[in-house]
DNA sequence: AGCTTAATGGAACTATAGTTCCGTTAAGGG
DNA sequence: CCCTTAACGGAACTATAGTTCCATTAAGCT
């Protein structure tokens, strides 16, 4: 019987490799990584690495597919602002920790270069708008923006300039843009904005 | 004498060797690029390509640099909205075009594994931000949005919905997406949100 | 036109990323 | 507790990215 072994040193050696890999982004960025110093750091033989990954990219799209499972909790203020501007702020703390803000523009980077690691980062950011789309969802209940609203528009509105500051800038968002972002995105919502045209 | 020698044959070097850098990134991303197969495209021997740029990742710097002086020429259409729509428009339609997308998406991938194309692209992004501020300038002085608003925010805020899409999801912007984002940055302007605080 | 030398490019060489082989370890069923 | 075999890992090997050497070409000056 052919059984595959989900088991013990197998995912001990999956979580050191993408533990390993992780560090390895946020510090020297996607480009002249390899695998054997990946397997060097988690302490498991290259060969395991090339066998399991393969290639630099497809590690990444595991490590994506890993991150997209554990979810972040939504916080619930009662307003679109006061929700957007939660939001916001989280991800500007993200971007600018010295660990989580390369890390994902390595992600992000990485994507560019390989169709499965795209899918990977585009599931992954699907799956964190869909979670904070409920406040939107909220604020269309309560009234504060209009029936029609696209929810996943509105998130992504807010999320969008920090990441350009991120990418483009020398300036990582901080909270002031952070907070800008949520008030632009809020009251381009509340006047109908992300409403599709019929 | 030691004189330089920018003339003929080193210009039309380099101009090949960028010419077909670009084209490589657009095709295949900035991962497994080789500087021997730029070189071979571009009919220059590899040594002189790993002489005068040395790494990948220089040589993209140096495009950027040559990207960011030609300039492409803002419209004016009388308004705030109808300034940002045009922009984002071109934007829209450069990031879909079949090679300038991927071409942009390589750029800022490459920018995050060195530092000195980082500050390349950072440059280019000032200055075509530059190019586009002027028509916020106008708008404060028509009274359109409130004197202090930071053109440098507003021009950015268009931007950045749409290379959030182009990196982040799987589908790139239209200009559906390129107006949404336009209009949302005018109405925020109007609204004093690129006004910094006190 | 002729001279000097910066810049180029082919070929041979070195270094490093990636693969194959095979003996060893331990997960999981009996 | 033992047996089977999926998964691991060291070592030797191959392929490709990157470097060095030197002969050749052509800017730019007189």
């Amino acid at each position: 019987m052919t059984t595959t072994r989900p088991g013990g040193r197998s995912a001990r050696v999956r979580s050191a490799v993408l533990r390993a890999a992780g560090d390895m982004l946020a510090e020297q960025g996607f480009g002249h990584l390899d695998l054997a110093e990946i397997g060097r750091r988690a302490v498991v033989g290259k060969t395991t690495v090339y066998r399991r990954w393969g290639t630099v990219a497809a590690l990444v799209a595991d490590l994506l597919d890993e991150m997209a499972e554990e979810s972040l909790p939504r916080t619930d203020t009662g307003t679109l602002l006061g929700d957007l501007t939660a939001n916001a702020r989280l991800v500007a703390d993200t971007l600018t920790d010295p660990r989580q803000g390369p890390l994902f523009a390595a992600l992000i980077a990485s994507a560019t270069c390989d169709e499965r690691t795209a899918q990977a980062l585009h599931q992954f950011y699907e799956t964190r708008v869909a979670e904070w789309a409920p406040c939107v969802e909220q604020a269309i209940a309560r009234g504060e923006v209009p029936a029609g609203t696209d929810p996943g528009e509105v998130i992504r509105a807010v999320s969008a300039p920090l990441y350009y500051r991120l990418l483009t800038t020398a300036t990582p968002p901080d909270h002031t843009v952070a907070d800008r972002a949520a008030t632009a995105a809020a009251v381009a919502a509340e006047r109908g904005v992300y409403v599709p045209a019929e």
